[in-house]
DNA sequence: TGGAGCATGTAAGACGTTACATGATTTA
DNA sequence: TAAATCATGTAACGTCTTACATGCTCCA
């Protein structure tokens, strides 16, 4: 269901195609809701059937731009005021953190050195999309706060991948298991 | 795939059953993974019918605990050090954030003051866990970096709703659009 | 003119959820 | 002895991914 909704949200803020729309899930979305393309494109024929959406005129290069429809939005506030949010998620960073201690120190602190830089190197990107806001435009006021929680993940997730990698290195090798010094 | 992962990474810390596993997924691990009990016993089957876990003799109430083999250690281990972890996440929380200038500021705020709630909650809960640890054994030594991963996402999230909060306070009615006051 | 990227799609299969089913054990 | 909870499952359906297909346009 909350495909959809992506979709209408995304589309409500401004116009987009199918093709504008896969670049945001592989770019800034991709913390907040992705999908192939292959699932995209049959899903606007079904907002655009459903009258949730409506093709504008076909763009350059064979585009073809969908604008939300007063009945897209009426079904986009509804959603947002009659439901309440799903809470349950997937992290598999954090998943493998909790296998961590099956391998060597050195294998979990390879794995936290390159989540550290992930997390880090995203980070960068998304400062960058929030100072290109243009905050006299509604759906950008609310991109900015969607964005700083983006940032905040972030930050915090990097924050703590510096933390682990100082614990991981006084964790005892597995081969050698732990012994008491007295 | 990362289902299997997910339920060979409980069940090598600590042998469990389709129901204890089900539990976890929805407590502790809802902000890691989780799955339905529908999806997990035919997951379960499949696991030890491909040797990476072995069922226990029957317990109390009929619970058929599984405890991990040697294969199954194998495979979680080459899981972690030869493939990388996917970082793609959905989160309807930042999902709906995008959108929330479609409705009134009022009702954003709401819905903010609800996600703050929520987010207070899971972090008392996560703390309690924290707590519970037994540091000498591996499998918890790694938990405590799990359980730390949600304990500082959830304080981002907290603040970040307080934040949003106090952003959303400025942001003008959708039904009287702002207006310059020269 | 040939290669990279633009832009949209179909089909098959894997993964995940919802609805439903069953029987045992503990507690009131 | 009735209700709540423990504990495991099957079937149908919906969502998502992978593999494959097509043609256009920009740039070197």
């Amino acid at each position: 269901m909350s495909l959809r909704m992506a979709l209408l949200t995304l589309i409500a803020g401004q116009p987009r195609s199918g093709y504008d729309i896969n670049r945001e899930f592989d770019g800034v979305l991709m913390f907040v809701w992705h999908a192939k393309p292959t699932q995209v494109y049959p899903e606007l024929k079904r907002l655009a059937a459903d009258g949730l959406i409506r093709e504008q005129d076909e763009g350059p290069r064979g585009r073809r731009p969908y604008e939300i429809t007063q009945e897209g939005l009426r079904t986009l506030r509804e959603w947002l005021t009659t439901t309440s949010a799903d809470h349950s998620q997937r992290n598999e960073t954090v998943l493998r953190t909790f296998a961590l201690w099956t391998v060597e120190p050195a294998e979990a602190q390879a794995f936290l050195r390159e989540e550290l830089e992930y997390h880090r190197a995203r980070l960068r990107g998304l400062r960058v999309l929030q100072k290109g806001l243009d905050l006299d435009r509604p759906a950008d006021r609310a991109a900015l706060l969607g964005l700083e929680a983006g940032v905040r993940r972030l930050e915090a997730a990097a924050s703590w991948a510096e933390w682990a990698l100082g614990v991981v290195a006084t964790w005892p090798s597995t081969t050698a298991p732990e012994q008491d010094t007295g």
